[in-house]
DNA sequence: TTGAAAGCGATACCAT
DNA sequence: ATGGTATCGCTTTCAA
């Protein structure tokens, strides 16, 4: 920028005035700037730009993720890229895969990288990283979870009520033995899954309760097992979609697709082409996404008053596998 | 940390030292300084710690995909996060959706923010944007995908051999009137994979080819057209994941899935759990994007000799819909 | 081993 | 409207 200035023989704070658009400089100066930049190749520092700006932003949001690469996450992601991209603001992400210390670093790194906000797919075992970084000043908001920390803006989904109408869903068919295959619980939204199923069953037998689940080969043979016991289940449900497909396959490979329900958390391709079709209780990670970016932004935009919590509904979609209804006596 | 180092009653260089973990530190007064870092709730400065810093690193590499979101981009995404995350390097991220404009925007705002590489999945048709980039010095990999620049690091799936091969097969279970279903011949990728049907079938009718499908849906439609001709094919083939999808939604609409045979390029979830299960060529984003980073950081490392290119292969994956055997006659 | 001071590239204040 | 200059937070000589 000192070259442009030199070449174009003007000051260094009128080369700033033009590259940033501001008002106030003639239209011949910042064509003889122009000029000179395209010239010697400038490439604005958007670092340095920063570092001396009066409020300090970088234009970079923090997005902490479980998994990047599952649909969900991915979705979430790029529905909150498209909302920040239209403030001209960069998101910066990365996946802490429900490892605390993960997330603990990630949000070390992102804040350490002047972050302007941080929106956090939170395993509520980081807390303190989570509190360290709103003590920077930097806002927060925390999708999909709810962690012990008073005044966060929050976006959750109606999982717990979700889980519970499709439940009911399945009561109201005539089950009685229904088997719940859910993700290890150290998750809020696995918890609240799980709960929903037990308010509609809550006296479910503890073997047909299965936690734990950490992919679709362990729901698969979690769901042999269950099927071995001497009464095994009449209907399944899923907390969570890798889990649904492993259910699903355990029960195709034991010709048992049409005979024993089944209703998974979260809709995914092709759930329509299986037959009988996959019936799930879906939810929107793109409204998600905007919800939590719309509520980091008004932040940035200097609201400060008190922690909003917002909750994005579910929908049952009924397709077939969770309207099979339960074997007579 | 010019607190730091008044409240250490050390220097401001004892502090940097310190914070970098540089040698030459009594521990005496390491100790103090972390101290007070600790008690002043010190945050390192990364952005302007690398303005300073001699080789101007900011540890930050950049990735242009085509759609965050679709499940090829997203597991080559994570591959190279992980990667990257090994050395301590972060990833910025952004879809260019195959607009050129798009992708020079998101290539000028990348190295704006002074990011150390860039690997883009190129559209091809904002060749000038990533010229500018190398010009600044920036290491560029292109993945996915050809561009018309002289010595550029280079990955890529073998796209047309793949194809072929499965039209081979075709060919060989009797097939004559096979249609293909593509994407755009946009992107190099698209147009690489119909090079490798026609390959084998380069007598194919017009009527039979359909590119520029951009959905599920417009694959669907497309299929439909298809089966309606009055002599429909009797196999099909599919350049690009969401395709196949609608082809064989509508193959199954019209009750045909056993009958048609279907093949499709990348392979996705449940594949397996249709009946039939979906033939494919398969690919491995994952690698793709490990042999990215790695291309890149052998630059970042200093590198500086001919531009490689590197080529992944695909592999066939029979589950059925592939291996269906034309009528007789 | 330690500290003082220069300066990375840019913005913002204050004169002009 | 324009330019000089202090400064953002940090790293890096260079002397002590």
């Amino acid at each position: 920028m000192r070259d442009i200035a030199e070449h174009a023989g003007v000051g260094l704070a009128t080369v700033s005035r033009v590259v940033n658009g501001a008002p106030g400089v003639s239209p011949k100066l910042a064509q003889k700037v122009r000029e000179a930049a395209r010239e010697l190749g400038y490439r604005h520092d958007a670092t340095a730009s920063s570092l001396r700006r009066a409020d300090r932003r970088t234009n970079t949001v923090a997005l902490v993720l479980e998994d990047l690469a599952n649909p969900f996450s991915s979705v979430l992601h790029r529905a909150i890229i498209d909302a920040a991209a239209k403030r001209g603001i960069l998101v910066l992400s990365g996946s802490s895969d429900e490892d605390p210390a993960r997330e603990r670093e990630l949000v070390k790194t992102f804040t350490a990288r002047q972050a302007d906000g941080l929106i956090v797919v939170a395993t509520g075992r980081a807390d303190d990283a989570l509190l360290a970084a709103r003590g920077f000043g930097t806002p927060l908001v925390v999708v999909d979870r709810i962690v012990k920390l008073d005044s966060v803006d929050t976006v959750v989904v109606d999982d717990r009520h979700g889980t519970a109408a499709a439940a009911a869903r399945l009561h109201a068919a005539g089950h009685r033995r229904v088997a719940y295959f859910g993700d290890p619980a150290t998750s809020w939204t696995a918890r609240e899954r799980l709960s929903g199923f037990l308010d509609v069953f809550p006296e479910t037998a503890t073997t047909l309760i299965r936690c734990g689940l950490n992919s679709a080969e362990a729901a698969e043979l979690a769901t042999r097992d269950a099927l071995a016991l001497p009464e095994p289940p009449t209907a399944c449900v899923s907390g969570r979609q890798p889990i649904t497909i492993g259910v699903r396959r355990a029960l195709q490979d034991a010709g048992l697709e049409n005979r024993i329900a089944l209703v998974g958390f979260g809709d995914f391709p092709l759930a329509d082409l299986l037959t009988p079709g996959v019936s799930v209780i879906a939810q929107d990670p793109a409204l998600l996404g905007r919800e939590a970016a719309r509520l980091l932004f008004t932040r940035l935009d200097g609201y400060e008053g008190p922690a909003r919590q917002s909750v994005v509904p579910t929908w049952y979609v009924a397709r077939g596998s969770g309207e099979i209804a339960a074997p007579a006596g």
